[in-house]
Order: structure tokens, then sequence, then C-alpha cells
RNA sequence: GGAGAGAUGGCAGAGCGGUCGAUUGCGGCGGUCUUGAAAACCGUUGAGGGUAACACCUCCGGGGGUUCGAAUCCCUCUCUCUCCGCCA
């Protein structure tokens, strides 16, 4: 959520970056810097009213003390007049004060700088690739194919269950998944993110912290009973550890780590691209989480793609980063990078991490703030991606590292695997 | 699930209808002293709105009520703790 503040002084400049983004509608600032010249003008009058009311509570308390009773009754209807006089004021403060926070959490981040203008994935700016395109042997399959050729998982297990996009992984394919999941953590860990295990199911509070809720219901599961969500990804609960403190600038930046699975309903996206490992309701992923100085947000950002960028190497996996354009990114980001990596069987690129800088959006709904060195307290910046998501990393090792009667795995997973294949 | 107790500033812990945004201790920050540090002493130290800056308003778990006036009384919700039951 952008801060009011920020909105009044900067209503073109908002608008502009809106544009980027392709958000249709701009008429939602002017409403909101309406709402807020409401609200001003509502509390103003109401604090003058309360502060009168104080004034004379005070003097009825000393009238009493001298026994001045009289004086004091006279004092108490002139009291009830005023709150009178309140009660509608602070209906309508309360009623402006609702809509601008609707309004305001419809609104979605603004694009940086550098993202660049556009409207679908065809607009996306590739940034780098790396890693070869393997030449796969002769009667290549895909992933879903081999995962049965060497008894790794049983889909249709899952739906038995639970239902499709419940995959369950057998033997060498279990392992392979508590590999992954380790050397991920081991990874992230050495690199100074402090590791954590959160729960799976948040609360309200916390989806709409990190920009779940309100609107994003449909693609959560929920426990109604409860009044619970399960998270679709380890940045809900893990972003929301500090939500509503007040760190010291000696805290930053504060780098956290944590696997969970994921789960997401993905309502509408049946019939498309949903084969085998592409897209599931529920998998494994590894997240890392900052939140930093507000100066040092881009730098981290950098920083998180090149840590991202070094794990997917150590995988031997052919890969690109793209910057999301304007119209792709999620309503939180203010900047994403994108990481996909080439299936070869199906020739298609798979999205395996996404980085994102959200500047001040989480941080104000969540209010996390840091005091600065003249203490000051400002909202601290939050930043997140994946490293890594699991099923499509295991899609694309088994495709492509796919040999005559194994597959190979990368060096970097023989000792979690304690194997350099599966056979 | 049943019974009881509680929720106050970074932490501990007072306050039980008015002058309390809140005594005090610890912690933090600044200073005096010291070669330096510690100790001691002095000062300072919550958040939000509002203002050019003041003033002023709001917040003592959340919501509602009683009252001229509530951290203090009442209702309700949530959470925590203790005991019992169940249980990985």
């Amino acid at each position: 959520m952008l801060q009011v503040a920020f909105i009044r002084q900067n209503v073109e400049f908002v608008k502009e970056r809106l544009s980027i983004r392709n958000f249709p509608d701009t008429g939602l600032v002017d409403t909101i810097v309406a709402l807020d010249d409401q609200r001003r003008k509502l509390q103003l009058e109401s604090d003058t009213t309360q502060s009168r009311i104080n004034a004379h509570s005070k003097e009825i308390g000393a009238l009493m003390a001298k026994g001045q009773k009289q004086e004091a009754e006279q004092k108490k209807g002139e009291v009830a007049t005023l709150k009178a006089a309140l009660a509608p004021i602070a209906d309508q403060l309360a009623a402006v004060e609702e809509q601008l926070n609707a309004s305001l959490l419809r609104l979605p981040n603004l694009p940086a700088a550098a993202v660049p203008p556009g409207k679908t994935p065809e607009d996306n700016v590739t940034i780098r690739e790396g890693g070869a395109k393997p030449t796969l042997p002769a009667g290549a399959l895909p992933h879903w194919d081999l995962a049965k050729k060497y008894d790794l998982i049983d889909f249709e297990l899952g739906n038995k269950i639970t239902g499709s996009g419940f995959p369950v992984y057998i033997n060498k394919g279990a392992k392979l998944q508590r590999a992954l999941i380790q050397y991920f953590l081991d990874y992230n860990t050495a690199a100074g993110y402090t590791e954590y295990q959160p729960p799976i199911m948040v609360n309200e509070a916390s989806a709409r912290g990190t920009g779940q809720l309100p609107d994003k219901e449909g693609q959560m599961y929920y426990v109604g009973e409860d009044n619970l969500y399960l998270i679709p990804t380890a940045e809900v609960p893990v972003t929301n550890i500090f939500r509503d403190e007040i760190l010291k600038e000696t805290q930053l930046p504060l780098r956290m780590t944590a696997y969970t699975p994921c789960f997401r309903r993905e309502a509408g996206s049946y019939g498309k691209d949903v084969r085998g490992l592409n897209r599931l309701h529920q998998f494994d992923k590894v997240e890392i989480v900052q939140l930093v100085d507000p100066a040092k947000s881009y730098d981290v950002l950098e920083e998180m793609v090149l840590h991202v960028e070094k794990l997917l190497q150590s995988l031997d996996l052919p890969y690109r980063i793209l910057r999301l354009c304007g119209g792709d990114m999620g309503f939180t980001s203010a900047m994403t990078y994108d990481f996909e990596v080439f299936s070869a069987a199906q020739e298609k690129w798979l999205e395996v991490s996404s980085v994102s800088n959200f500047e001040a959006f989480q941080t104000n709904r969540m209010k996390i703030r840091y005091k600065d060195g003249a203490g000051k307290t400002n909202l601290v910046h939050s930043l997140n991606g994946s490293s890594l998501a699991l099923p499509r990393i295991v899609a694309c090792m088994l495709e492509n590292h796919q040999k005559d009667g194994f597959i190979a795995l990368p060096p970097a997973l023989h000792s979690y695997f304690g194997a350099d294949a599966i056979r």
C-alpha cells in the first residue's frame, strides 16, 4: 500500500507510473486525494470539538471538588450539546477513513524507473541467459514419462488421495525432493540467511500484510472453521515475522530463508500447462526474504538475483533472467526478475523463481519500520525471491539430464542425494 | 473440550473513576567523572494523526457500553498462563 502523503505530493508521477503498469483506473488516485482531503477536514473538526469537551470535563471535575454543583451541572449540559454535534462528524470521519483505506488497498505498487512498459509476457526483457541447451538422446521423454519410468512420482495416486495437482513422490523421487530442499537451505544459510520453519497456515492479518488479501482470496485454500489460509508461498509467514515492529538500524538487513510447502488453488488455469509438474496445487519451495534500508534495496535486489543465478548455475540447467514489464508484474511489486529454465523435452521455458523488490508497499501494510541515525522512524523495504521452487527444477533436471538408461545429477547434489545419478 | 487467572511503554512491573500517555526498576541514548572502560551521578527515552513550528486529537490486547470524565466499571471477542481431560 502506498503512503497517502506520498500520493498527495506526487499525484501526476503516481498516475504516470500506474500507466506503465496498464492500471486502468487512474481516477482512483484522484479519489484517494479527495477522500484524504475530506478526512483531514473532518479530523480537524472532530479534534477541535473533542478538545473543547475535554476542557469542559476537566472544569467539571474542578467544580465538583469545590462543591459547586450547579455550575457543574450547567457545564454538563454544554458537554451534551458538544457531544451531540460531534456524533455525526465522527460517523462521517469513520466512513471516509474506511473508504480511503479501501481505495488505498486497491492501488497497486508503482513500477520502478527501470521497469519496461508493456502489457504481456512478450514485453518482458531478457537480461541474460546462461547454461547450454542439451542435445537429448534419441527417444527422449518428457518428465512425466521419466517420472513413471524411474518410479519417482505417482500422479494418479495423488488424484486418489487428494485430487489432481497433488503428486506423490516415491523412492528416489522423494529423496530427490529432500536433497534439493536441504541443498537450497544450506546454500542460503551459507550466504547469511537465517533459516526459519514458519507455520504454513496464516491468519487474515498476515495475508493482508503481504498483499494476498483483499481480492486474492480465490487463490488461497481457506480453512473457514478457524479463519486461516494455507500459504501460497513462504513469503507470507516469513515477511510477517516482523510485522508491527520498529527495528534498530543495526538490525538491518534482515535476511531470512525458509522451506515450506506451498498451496495454490490455481482457479481458472485448468487445461493450460498443467501436465506433470508444470503447475501444481501443492509444491515445495525454498524462499529468501530480506528487510532492508530503503536506500539499499535495489542493490540488494541485484545481489539476490546473483544469489539465485549462482544456485541455478550449480544445477547445470539452461536458464534466462527476465525483467518483467509493467503489465506482467504482480500487484505488490515495484520491480521483478523472473528466472526461467528450459525444459528440453517439452521445449518450454518454465518459471522457477521470481525475485522482487516491493519497496515499502508491503511494509506500509505491515508497519515494519526502523529508526534511522537521526532517530526518525521510516518504513523498511521488503524483497523476496524463490531459491528455488522445486517441481519445475525437477521437471527440467529429469528432461535435460536424461541419458541412455539413467538421469545424471549435477555434482552439487551428489552428496545430498547420495549418488551421482538416478538409475 | 471443561474450570480458573491474566493481557499496561523494548523488558519487568505499579496504577483500581478526574490533574495518567501513564510511578518505578532494568535496558537504550546523551552528558559529568576517568588515560580508557566499569561503577556512580545528571539528563533523556512509545506510536499515529495534525502543524511552518507549536497547540490540539487518538492509542494502556480488539470491539462495544456506562459516565461530564475510563488504563481503571460493565459486556463481548481474541490471545496467554495454571489445573483437568484427550493426544503426535
